[in-house]
DNA sequence: AATTTATTTGCGTATTTATGCAGTATTAAC
DNA sequence: GTTAATACTGCATAAATACGCAAATAAATT
């Protein structure tokens, strides 16, 4: 990648979050931290963005690099560092919605082309940062606290496909309940997805584990693969393994 | 292979790819990479391409015009009070992209129940917070750069709909081209929009009056209401309402 | 067709740029 | 005050570039 692209790259993060970190855009564009911080300095020199201990922030806003929110989770960070490893080129990717999911896209390599699918407003978005890729939208109704499109015609259209994987920021997971959420609405079209996909792939921060709400979205026999902040061999996830379940 | 051929050659592979490493032209093209460097640095003086180390990128990688959002931002807040008057209790309101939108959906009264058709992401997002009415989101592949939807899918349901106020955040508005935009996909999805809708208003701030772009999205006699920050006695408002356009 | 003229191309070499690494200094967080 | 994360310095290396020049090619002329 050429560093004029970095720089590109660089300020449209800084354009939609108002922030960087250069941890992550270390990661995110596969260069050694001193080169992001070289190109941090270049950038605030040209007088774009405002470089500060730890990575930059847009000249406009004036937040503070702390204001981290859920964003950067070191477990969600771990969990989205082995789901990357699933996705390869020209795949065709289911995505949910969640934060957990916002920081598997953060991690895509820029180079990498394959096609998302998804029906999450949030979810959507982040995906429009990224340099490379098909983006599909299944639309329809939006539900407010979700923020994602639900009904007939999205489950319908989600019939219509067939991907290769996918990834879902799960609420709760439970051995004996599987994966259970709150809304009907929410529920009918992961099921939707759940069944046009090859792979099923739950990533779930181990506080979650074991934990069950009031509606069944799918039995844990349906999950393909669990991935957790956790190392695989941890005593937690024996129960998962026992029913079929790939942990990562 | 002539110089011609090569710069041919290099511009579509430019335009598809927005990106040309000298490395990788010098093996397509069975020639030296001095050569390529050339012809790079001859296509850069034509103004065609940016060269940069290690190859060229494509004139319309531009990085930051974060600045439009700062600067005009009191523009665009009269504009979306004027433009907040127009949308009443229970109409189905269509509501293109663009940072204006955005600010009328800011302005909009919290009890207001009306039902909003939109294909950008970040109008749906910022309508997800207001506490009522529905959202519809024609979803489908969304352009990376204009950050919505379209294509075929999007133009076909935008048809089957009956919408009473299309609101179009304008890039251009002109007396004689009428309202002009940069992409053919944008273009269609917009005339679609205009189609559906009983009423167009567009919104637009007075800097990007009496500009054109490339390409026409419609005429000027298909806009029924502008809205400009303006008086709407101003003088560079006159043309318009000479058109039978109203203005507000 | 032959010759001249102008342009284009490839190669060797010197130079510049980009990037990562190791060690040390600094900063911020607890 | 201690500690972990981040920044800076100098250096090494590889890749990309500029430059001069000679060979090759194309274009123009006779």
């Amino acid at each position: 990648m050429l560093k004029r692209e970095r720089h590109a790259y660089i300020m449209h993060e800084i354009d939609i979050h108002n922030k960087v970190l250069s941890s992550d855009l270390s990661l995110q564009l596969t260069v050694s931290e001193d080169t992001i911080r070289r190109d941090l300095q270049e950038l605030d020199e040209k007088g774009i963005l405002t470089k500060v201990h730890g990575g930059a922030l847009s000249k406009s806003f004036h937040f503070t690099l702390q204001n981290n929110t859920v964003y950067s989770q070191p477990e969600k960070k771990i969990i989205a560092q082995k789901a990357r490893e699933l996705i390869k080129d020209g795949m065709l990717v289911l995505l949910s919605g969640g934060t957990t999911i916002i920081e598997l896209i953060k991690s895509l390599p820029p180079e990498l082309n394959a096609t998302f699918i998804t029906v999450s407003i949030p979810t959507a978005l982040e995906l429009l940062d990224h340099p490379n890729g098909e983006i599909i939208f299944l639309g329809n109704k939006l539900l407010k606290n979700a923020q994602m499109a639900v009904g007939a015609e999205v489950v319908q259209r989600l019939s219509e496909i067939k991907c290769d994987l996918c990834f879902l920021g799960t609420n709760s997971i439970d051995v004996d309940n599987g994966i259970t959420d709150l809304e009907l609405e929410v529920i009918e079209v992961k099921r939707a997805m759940i069944r046009s996909a090859k792979k099923t792939i739950s990533l779930s921060i181990s506080k979650k584990l074991n934990t069950v709400q009031r509606m069944v979205v799918c039995k844990i026999e349906d999950v393909d693969i669990l991935i957790t902040e956790l190392d695989p061999t941890d005593e937690l996830l024996k129960p998962y393994k026992e029913k079929g379940v790939e942990v990562l």
